[in-house]
DNA sequence: TTGGTATTTAGAATTATTTCTAAATACTAT
DNA sequence: ATAGTATTTAGAAATAATTCTAAATACCAA
């Protein structure tokens, strides 16, 4: 998976912006794209990394693409959250 | 506190490991940069972001910097996370 | 096929990030 | 006060990220 390119995701306020729209169910990149002040270049930029990070996926549906979120991603990443947060263990070997 | 911040601060691998370095308790800025094959300079760096995301506190003794982990800034990350996910906020859970 | 809509890719400009060296600051101890 | 250790700051070089315009791809409809 590779938390770096997770956390890299996250880190925009754009994409973070992107995958609360997604709350809502799976949008087409025009559509997602309809809620910015940017091109659809700019967004479908946005979305690739996204979609590199795991966040979302994609399904093609006739000429659109439609995003989703990728529920079981957000949860590694807590995962990983709360193991930080938690009782330093004894020999334990840490990814980052 | 600002998402934004926070997240850049973990999408870094130095940073992550930092963090996960600090989980065993709090370490001086020279013994966090031992670890690594970096300059001080260059930890001390990543240490400002880490303190600007909120994510670490330090405390100045004698002629030492010690860091240590903000566990409750690590909590809002991950309650951004299970608002996106969609989960209860509480322990509340309801049923139909 | 031709044209239209949706989306992505390529390339370039701008800005941000990471890292270093060298210098500065802060504190300790003699 | 002087010297020594710990850390940060400044400035510069290299790399990466974000955004745009223009062109390309993909797919549908007449």
């Amino acid at each position: 998976m590779g938390f770096a390119e997770t956390f890299k995701a996250l880190s925009d306020t754009v994409r973070r912006e992107i995958l609360i729209l997604l709350r809502q169910g799976r949008m087409s990149a025009g559509e997602i794209g309809s809620h910015f002040n940017m091109t659809g270049a700019t967004i479908s930029y946005h979305l690739g990394i996204l979609k590199k990070a795991d966040l979302v996926y994609e399904q093609r549906e006739k000429n659109f693409v439609y995003y989703e979120l990728n529920i079981s991603a957000i949860g590694e990443v807590m995962l990983w959250l709360s193991d930080l947060k938690g009782e330093p263990k004894d020999g334990k070997i840490e990814k980052a």
